[in-house]
DNA sequence: CTCGACCGGAGT
DNA sequence: CTCCGGTCGAGC
């Protein structure tokens, strides 16, 4: 097909923009632009960078308003075909922009933006044709001193490209007079899209002679060269390229000499692109896949087959912790790699710590590319660059990686699908375990969620008698790989403990359990769970509380600055000494949970060495992980910390697993409130007894008959499950009905309530009109119902005041397809564009 | 999003 | 009649 249009997403994020705008593309560039490439396109009267989606032949339109694309940014697009499809999929599942879905796929590295150029008229070429006689031939305008300055400036600077930037700073404050220049034509702009980071390079050497030639060159050396000719015999001898840096230390010569050897023609100095590796000073022990248990190998072998058909299939791996998911899930990676095709590993943001990292890298050495956010822009940018030029076959990453861009994907494995992080709370709310499952189907391949306690969205799935080809299948791993057993686990009524006359936050359990340890020189890990705790400021005489002056929500107290701050919008202020209200002294930081407990511990055990990780600690790069290593060196008989320390961690000394306060998840608003408790308990437990010392948890709660709190403390998931799936189906929660949260956002308050009532109508009337909506205890598979509008939990946020509505639907109806309509119509009949709706698609976070 | 076009009110 | 600030709508 003859193709000289391109369609394009441009990087504009606006309603108006969200669609693909066509250009021509100019015959230098028609053997390289593909579906996936990125361009830099003239977008009215600026350059921006957009996404080509699709290209048509040039037949179909007219080429009047049709402006060609400026210029190509990558030589190998970043997206392939696949992934612009999923793009597709996610603006329509997520009622989002395209452009935040292409978005999401590429790393920030390239997300260019314009640059200005400023450049003379006459240095234009005049045989451009686009250049009308007039403009050639008109007289050059008279020139102020101030524009004459800046004519002779970007004259004498003639050679180099000058950034408007470079220019503004040059003659501050002097923009009108340059504009000026512009309007009159003495200066003419051009823009080019700039990329975030560059590749980088580094200088590398090659001989250019060999044979006789080398010889004769050798000899041609006079004595004083002698430098350049040991340079050249150690060139010819390791006979490669060689970087420059290294040839000079290991000769110990000047990078003057090299260069004269190259300008004797003899070697050739170049620039190589090379990969930032952020693991290229660690050493990975090699490891060997271990024999399969008897489930392992179970397991192994379902896999194996889908991955030997090609075909799609999913799994949902439920096994306990430490009954060995990791290593199936290197061992299925082995068989997909063998088979030529790639993987994909994701896992939590907070379990990707080097432990995890190093036990991939050591099975699959560097074949692995690893992604996470604490590397840089560029370090980021270059593991994905090893994906897309198939230098790797293994890509392991947080929820993002599930775009890494391999051509063959094999198998997608998902480790603790339960957890709430792979949820996108920013624009594209996707949630990574639904774009898995998608991505699977268009690539044929396999894909394994793994949990020990699965999200009851995918057990109801796998358990769901109706006949979803897409379900995954269920696996069980109910043995420990080790043999160990499951730690017992203790559950203490704190209120008997209160009556008992124990005001302490331990209980007599825990402190003679913490104390045996001490004694035995084992150790404990303390775990406060603080979700829905702040550590807030407040006033005990007149009982203010520090609050941000644009969002309704207390302010958090951060120690390192000793500042106040808002969560949601970032305002801060000093910490007070004395209360602002009332003067009083006695303003009190509810500190951040942890430091109290550390307190007590030091006073109940003095001498107790105490190991506490929380926000407070873990700021700084790389501390997160000292901490776990003076841990695991037993610098610290206690390790104290709130949901970090539960994920994941493996320390063979630990024997206690402490839980200060069970039911602080439990009290949250949110019906999934009961299985985060039982999800944070069982992995807490987990901690305990992995190795040859048998393990005990204590857990505290004031509820202790919750069934969340007894079914974890017999580690019975299923009992769990069966409970909660009555709760859910009772109150037609998800698994067994969708969620969709609109809310909705305005500065004025009044106007707000009008509109949410307005949306929630028009909503209503439009679900009725397609005989969707009614009440979910309807026998029907597809309903559809509302509720709300309320004021949202925060009910104000930068000083915008909030309101949700909830949809609720069971079925096949595309809801989020109505809701973006209904949202999208309101919106374009609004003159106020500070309005705002956003969607939320499977909410996890009811908030 | 960002820019120029366009409109209406206040000021010369 | 001009100048400024705010609103509108196009962008290929």
């Amino acid at each position: 097909m003859n193709c000289k249009i391109a369609r394009v997403i441009v990087d504009v994020p606006s309603r108006d923009t969200d669609r693909p705008f066509d250009y021509i593309i100019p015959d230098t560039m028609k053997d390289w632009i593909e579906i996936g490439s990125r361009v830099g396109v003239p977008f009215g009267h600026r350059t921006v960078q957009g996404f080509v989606i699709d290209l048509r032949p040039d037949s179909e339109l007219n080429f009047a308003r049709m402006k060609p694309i400026q210029e190509l940014l990558d030589l190998m697009p970043p997206l392939p075909l696949d992934l612009v499809k999923l793009a597709e999929w996610m603006s329509h599942r997520y009622a989002c922009s395209m452009i935040f879905a292409l978005q999401a796929m590429i790393p920030t590295a390239l997300k260019g933006k314009a640059e200005r150029y400023i450049q003379l008229q006459e240095d234009i070429d005049p045989t451009d044709e686009d250049q009308t006689d007039e403009a050639l031939y008109a007289v050059p305008p008279l020139l102020t001193g101030e524009e004459e300055q800046i004519v002779a400036y970007i004259k004498a600077n003639g050679s180099v490209p000058m950034t408007m930037a470079h220019l503004s700073a040059q003659f501050p404050g002097q923009g009108e007079t340059i504009k000026g220049l512009l309007r009159a034509g003495v200066l003419t702009e051009t823009q080019m899209i700039k990329d975030k980071v560059r590749k980088k390079t580094v200088k590398t050497v090659t001989a250019t002679v060999s044979g006789e030639a080398a010889e004769a060159a050798l000899a041609s050396f006079s004595a004083q060269a002698r430098r350049q000719k040991e340079v050249l015999e150690f060139l010819l001898e390791v006979g490669v390229t060689i970087s420059l840096q290294e040839l000079l230390t290991t000769l110990g010569v000047t990078a003057g000499t090299v260069k004269k050897l190259a300008e004797k023609g003899f070697a050739l100095i170049e620039d190589a692109e090379v990969f930032r590796d952020p693991y290229q000073d660690r050493r990975f022990k090699r490891t060997e896949p271990l024999p399969r248990t008897l489930e392992q190998e179970l397991v192994y072998n379902k896999i194996s087959e889908v991955l030997d058909s090609r075909s799609y299939g999913a799994f949902l791996l439920h096994g306990i912790t430490g009954s060995g998911k990791t290593e199936v899930y290197m061992q299925t990676i082995e068989r997909c790699i063998s088979l030529g095709r790639q993987a994909i590993v994701l896992v939590p943001e907070i379990s990707l710590t080097p432990q995890m990292v190093e036990r991939f890298k050591g099975r699959f050495g560097n074949k692995v590319a690893v992604m996470h956010s604490r590397l840089s822009t560029g370090e980021r940018y270059d593991e994905w660059r090893k994906i897309r030029e198939g230098r790797v076959q293994v890509a392991i990453g947080a929820r993002s990686a599930i775009f890494a861009p391999f051509s063959d994907l094999g198998l997608i494995v998902m480790d603790e699908e339960h957890e709430t992080s792979y949820k996108q709370e920013e624009t594209p709310k996707y949630h990574a375990r639904d774009v898995a499952i998608r991505r699977a189907k268009q690539h044929h391949a396999a894909v394994i969620l793994g949990s020990a306690t699965p999200s009851l969205e995918s057990y109801h799935a796998a358990r769901s008698l109706d006949n979803d080809q897409y379900a995954p299948i269920l696996l069980e791993m109910n043995a420990r790989a080790s043999g160990s057993r499951l730690p017992s686990i203790q559950i203490v009524d704190m209120r008997e403990e209160l009556r008992e006359g124990n005001r302490s936050m331990f209980s007599r359990q825990l402190h003679a359990g913490i104390e045996a340890r001490l004694e035995r020189g084992e150790q404990s890990v303390l775990f406060l769970n603080r979700r829905g705790f702040s550590t807030f400021v407040m006033c005990r005489t007149c009982g203010y509380v520090a609050g941000c002056p644009d969002c309704d929500i207390s302010l958090t107290y951060h120690q390192k600055s000793n500042n106040l701050r808002c969560h949601y919008c970032g305002y801060a202020v000093p910490a007070p000494s004395v209360c602002p209200e009332c003067g009083s002294e006695h303003i009190r930081y509810f500190g951040t949970g942890t430091q109290r407990v550390e307190t007590e511990l030091s006073k109940l055990f003095p001498g107790i060495r105490v190991i506490r990780m929380d926000v407070d600690t873990t700021t700084e790069k790389g501390s997160h992980e000292k901490l776990l290593q003076a841990f695991r060196e037993k610098k610290g008989d206690v390790l104290l910390g709130t949901q970090m320390v539960a994920k994941g961690l493996d320390f063979p000394d630990v024997t206690l697993v402490g839980v200060i306060a069970a039911d602080t998840s439990l009290n949250f608003p949110d019906f999934r409130s009961a299985e985060k408790t039982f999800q944070l308990l069982t992995q807490v437990a987990g901690r305990a007894g992995r190795h040859q010392l048998p393990g005990e948890v204590v857990i505290q709660t004031y509820i202790p008959d919750h069934y969340s709190i007894v079914h974890a403390s017999s580690h019975d998931y299923n009992s769990f499950v069966r409970e909660e799936l009555l709760h859910r189906k009772a109150l037609h929660y998800p698994p067994y009905s969708r969620l969709i949260l609109v809310t909705l956002s305005h500065e004025k308050l009044p106007l707000l309530l009008r509109m949410a009532e307005n949306f929630t109508a028009n909503l209503r009337g439009k679900a009725q009109q397609l005989g969707w909506f009614g009440n979910m205890d309807r026998f029907t598979r597809d309903v559809l119902d509302i509720l709300g509008p309320v004021a949202s939990p925060i009910p104000r946020i930068k000083n915008r005041y909030r309101f949700q509505c909830m949809v609720k639907y069971r079925g096949s109806l595309d809801a989020a397809e109505l809701v973006r309509s209904v949202a999208e119509t309101m919106l374009n009949d609004m003159r106020d564009s500070s309005f705002q709706i956003s969607i939320d698609v499977d909410p996890q976070m009811l908030m």
